[in-house]
RNA sequence: GGCGGCGUAGCCAAGAGGUUAAGGCGACGGUCUGCAAAACCGUUAUUCAGCGGUUCGAAUCCGCUCGCCGCCUCCA
């Protein structure tokens, strides 16, 4: 069956056929490290991350690279701002970077190289430019002529009339063409800068992902990903840049995420409408911040509202719930083990709707990744693994597949991120659990015997404390929140 | 002005020509329960922004209209 990804660079959906077998070259743009990231440039780092660990999961062997940024105007301009230097502005925020990363459930990428690092590469693929005849010198300056590569555009869907008749840009009478980039600027007094064959400097923007992509991808690699809003320019020139250098073609999936909107509006740095991640995690448990993005296609522009985040987190709820129900329910059951294996083929019920809403899962995130498809046969899923549990007595084979579908849903987890840990049930530590479980175990008695008020002290105080307890028909289960 | 996208119940959302339009949240009624919670059952879209067209058949394709958004400047 295979993968399909939607990619924007044809406009259309295709089959996934990596460059080598089973080996995915995948980059993702990363931050700027100029403040902390917020909640809508955490989308692609959410969804992106869920997609490469899926791959993973699926038996790619990827290599997953996200740049970091670290010179750049916004940098700059923050440093002289607070009157301390850029390698600090950069410092501090590269660090919350990866902090807020590990709070959301990102993984790191296998390699997040940073520009400063790269000022070599830089400038070697700016040489190539100006050999080849694509850049021209200004001063100490170097721009990228994009007359000169026929193919300018054709990401964007757009041509150099087009855009010309549309420019916003404030035109540089020294540049050939209003749209030429720089690949290369002049040094600027108290700027960051590196010696270069035109002088002392600093590289522009987009000249960075090339270089480091085709460091550690190779020239030609498989998904390079990022939002919508950078098609262009940022990576719209990055394939300029590089297919000059190279003559060979870059990237040959792009991948670009919709927006977070807030009240209608992108939210964005610049329109001062957005809402910082690491505050947002206070709010709401990571989990919840990612199966809200997990519950829409990547492709399509998603709301925020905190009413949304809200259901969001009950229907998360709900299917944490289901596990307990499930963790409980199998907690004195050999797990179905040893059902006989003609029953499991006959199955149940139950049992084939777990192996149908399995493939379809796959199936769906296979689709472009459509998350949201695949997280609906979850909550069928559950539903129907409640009601079975509901009923009580279950036979050996409707066993073996809860234990199979409570397997499956951990077996996802190791992409979706969405549970809170490797069982269903929380516990606090170690001498702390022995105490809580042992008054559980004691308000049970108090209950046998129907001495409710002291019964629900012990609830009441506990549930202060961060333990929920919960009477279920099976006996009382508790957790810490 | 140019280019692109979107509009599915009270809310979120999948579906992209052919069985009763997934799933979640909420609400209401019921079951279970000492209570609470959880869970279950039932009800909640004769219809997919509107109007036309193509087709045996359209939420899905085409045209127009209305509404919303994005890109064309730094942006995820």
């Amino acid at each position: 069956m295979g993968i399909k990804i939607y990619n924007t660079f044809t406009s259309q959906k295709e089959d996934f056929i990596p460059l080598e077998p089973d080996r995915v070259g995948f980059y993702l743009c990363g931050p700027t490290v100029y403040d902390y990231f917020h909640l809508g440039n955490a989308r692609p780092f959410i969804v992106f991350d869920v997609y490469r660990r899926f791959l993973i999961y699926r038996g790619f062997q990827v290599k997953y690279v996200m740049n970091v940024t670290d010179v750049d105007d916004k940098i700059i301009n923050r440093a002289q701002k607070e009157g301390v230097s850029v390698a600090e502005i950069a410092a501090r925020y590269t660090q919350a970077f990866f902090e807020d990363m590990e709070k959301l459930g990102i993984h790191r990428a296998d390699v997040h190289p940073k520009a400063t690092e790269h000022i070599p590469e830089m400038i070697e693929l700016i040489q190539k430019l100006l050999e080849k005849g694509y850049a021209y010198k200004i001063g100490g300056d170097v721009y990228f002529q994009v007359e000169k590569f026929r193919k300018y555009g054709r990401l964007s869907g757009k041509n150099l009339e087009e855009l010309k008749a549309g420019a916003r840009v404030e035109v540089d009478e020294r540049k050939r063409n209003p749209l030429d980039f720089a690949l290369w600027k002049a040094a600027k007094a108290g700027e960051p800068c590196w010696e270069s064959p035109w002088g002392k400097g600093r590289p522009g923007w987009h000249i960075e992902c090339s270089a480091m992509s085709m460091k550690y991808l190779g020239e030609t690699f498989d998904i390079h990903a990022g939002g919508e809003d950078l098609i262009f320019p940022h990576h719209e020139n990055e394939i300029a840049q590089s297919c000059a250098a190279t003559s060979k073609k870059f990237a040959r999936y792009w991948m670009h995420n919709g927006f977070l909107n807030i009240q209608g509006e992108k939210m964005s740095k610049s329109l001062g409408n957005f809402l910082i991640a690491r505050e947002v995690v206070k709010r709401h448990r990571p989990e919840v911040i990612r199966l809200f993005f997990l519950q829409k296609h990547y492709r399509s522009p998603i709301n925020y509202t905190e009413e949304i985040l809200r259901q969001t987190a009950n229907a998360l709820d709900r299917l944490q719930n289901t596990l307990q129900n499930i963790e409980y329910y199998l907690k004195d059951s050999p797990q179905g083990t040893d059902v006989a294996h003609d029953q499991i083929q006959q199955g149940s019920e139950f049992s084939r709707l777990v192996q149908y809403s399995k493939r379809e899962f796959i199936k769906a995130m296979e689709d472009d990744f459509n998350s949201a498809a695949a997280i609906g046969k979850i909550f069928e899923m559950a539903k129907e693994a409640n009601r079975i549990m509901e009923k009580g007595e279950l036979s050996k084979v409707d066993q073996f597949a809860l234990a199979d579908f409570r397997r499956m849903l951990l077996e996802y987890d190791q992409f979706l991120g969405i549970l809170p840990g490797k069982d269903g049930l929380k516990k606090g530590e170690g001498d702390e659990d022995a105490l809580v479980a042992l008054l559980v175990q004691v308000r049970e008695e108090l209950r046998k015997k129907k001495e409710w008020s002291l019964a629900d002290r012990i609830r009441n105080k506990l549930k202060e404390l961060g333990y929920i307890i919960e009477d279920r028909r099976e006996g009382s289960v508790w957790y810490k929140v």
